[in-house]
This record gives structure tokens, sequence and C-alpha cells, in this order.
DNA sequence: TTAAGTTGTTCGCGTTCTGCGAACCTACGC
DNA sequence: GCGTAGGTTCGCAGAACGCGAACAACTTAA
């Protein structure tokens, strides 16, 4: 089941096995063995795959089959709670400090423009 | 994580351990090592505990922290499509040029860091 | 056309961990 | 006392893990 799940996601991002070696910090022969179904994953790798390709653990161990539903939501970053919001670039987790950057940056920016 | 929550939710649930091995059909000292984070449950045992204890493997494995919830919600910034996603900074609307910079120095950061 | 790199697959190997029953200690009720 | 149920911990055999290496197929660079 997750090994079936984790080739689909992985082909419809387009991604090498070596890219989610590398953000995982596993070896691309480990990961392949999750998608052969030839090994499973620890239940920490589980976590990591569900948050790197944007889905729940529950869809990769096919608790359910919706792979998600992203409704139509206003998220204000600076009350973000990370526990339960994820925010990713090129699928890599933003940690508080980027964040808390980001909105210092966007802060400096609006108020240069309103001058 | 997992054996924390599994404990917390047997006693709330007021259930012994060998009642859940015999759910799950394992000896009690197997599912006893759970709780007691001696071992690590199967993937198929998690996703079985999750349906037992009526919650998600999410909550279980710690991707969440509400115990209802069911999805954990992972954004990519790079996909991000803003006619069902708006994010604000003080209450006002990110524009697409926003987060693109915000994408940038996100990157740039990363790469200094890496260098 | 070579050479060099990338991708996906599959080995063997050493190590780690699983799952089990058994044993043990409480606490409770008869 | 006795028996039962709940919870913890142990040793063991077997299974599974994660890794690097090797390989073929393919793409890119020179």
């Amino acid at each position: 089941m997750i090994s079936k799940r984790l080739s689909e996601l992985r082909k419809k991002k387009k991604w090498s096995l070596q890219y989610i070696a590398d953000q995982l910090d596993i070896a691309k022969s480990t990961y392949a063995g999750y998608e052969s179904g030839y090994r499973q994953p620890s239940l920490e790798a589980v976590r990591e795959l569900a948050q790197l390709f944007g889905t729940s653990t529950d869809y990769l161990l096919g608790a359910v089959d919706d792979p998600e539903k992203r409704e139509s939501k206003v998220i204000e970053l600076t009350e973000a709670d990370l526990s339960n919001l994820h925010l990713t670039i090129d699928g890599k987790l933003l940690t508080q400090e980027d964040i808390n950057q980001m909105i210092a940056f966007i802060r400096v920016k609006r108020g240069m423009e309103a001058g």
C-alpha cells in the first residue's frame, strides 16, 4: 500500500529517488526499498514523507483514499501555529525563524512602498 | 511520540493492554513495548491502532496535535495557487510578487547556510 | 564517438529491531 | 489463603532494517 502510493506521488512530482533520499537523509537504496515494497519505512520516515509530499500519513498508510482535500482558506502568517500548519519551499519545511524573517521582510517592503 | 499518545489514549478509554492486544491479535508484551517506547509498531499496526482509538495516524505519529484532525496541512509555497489559498501578514493579503520574493529570500538564505 | 553523469534496480552484509512467551510483581475480590 | 487481572521486563530466534556497491539504461558534455 505505502509503496504504491509513494511511487505514484513521486512520479507525479517528477522527483528522483536520490532527491527524496537526500531530503530524508537516507540512502537511495533505502528509499528504493520503500517503493519496491522490499522494505517498510520507519514511523519517523513515514511522517517525513507525508510532509514532503504534502499529504497525510493516513493516505500513505491507506487509512484514507483521498490524497488531500485543500479547502480555500485564509492563513495569517503572524499567527501561524506550526504544530499543525507546515509551510514548505522546494519541499523543505520552513522553520519558525524562516517565517519570522519573511514577515519582517514583507513589513520592510511595505514600509518602503508606503514611503 | 507514538508511545506517549498510545498510552494517553488507552488510559482515557480505560482499556487494558490485554484488550488492545486481543483486538490487534498481538501479544500483550508486544503492545506494552509500543507504549513503553521499547518497540515501534508496524505500519499496519499503526493503522489499526488509529482505527481502534478513533483517531488518525497523523495524530499517533505526531504529524498533528489534534486527535480529531484528520490531516496535516502542508502548503508548498512554490505551488501556491492564490485562487484557493490566501496568505496574510498583519491582516493584509500577500500578492504573488510578495510570495515570489519570499521564496527567493528563503532560497538565498538556504544557499548561504549550505555554502 | 567517447566520457561522464544521472536514474532506477538489486544484491550481500552487518546490525538492529521485532514479536513472542515466560516470568515477575502488584492490586483486587473471593 | 487462593485465583485472577493488569502491567512490566527479560531472553531468544527470526525478521527486517539501512547501507554501500554494483549494474544496465539513459542523458548530457566534451
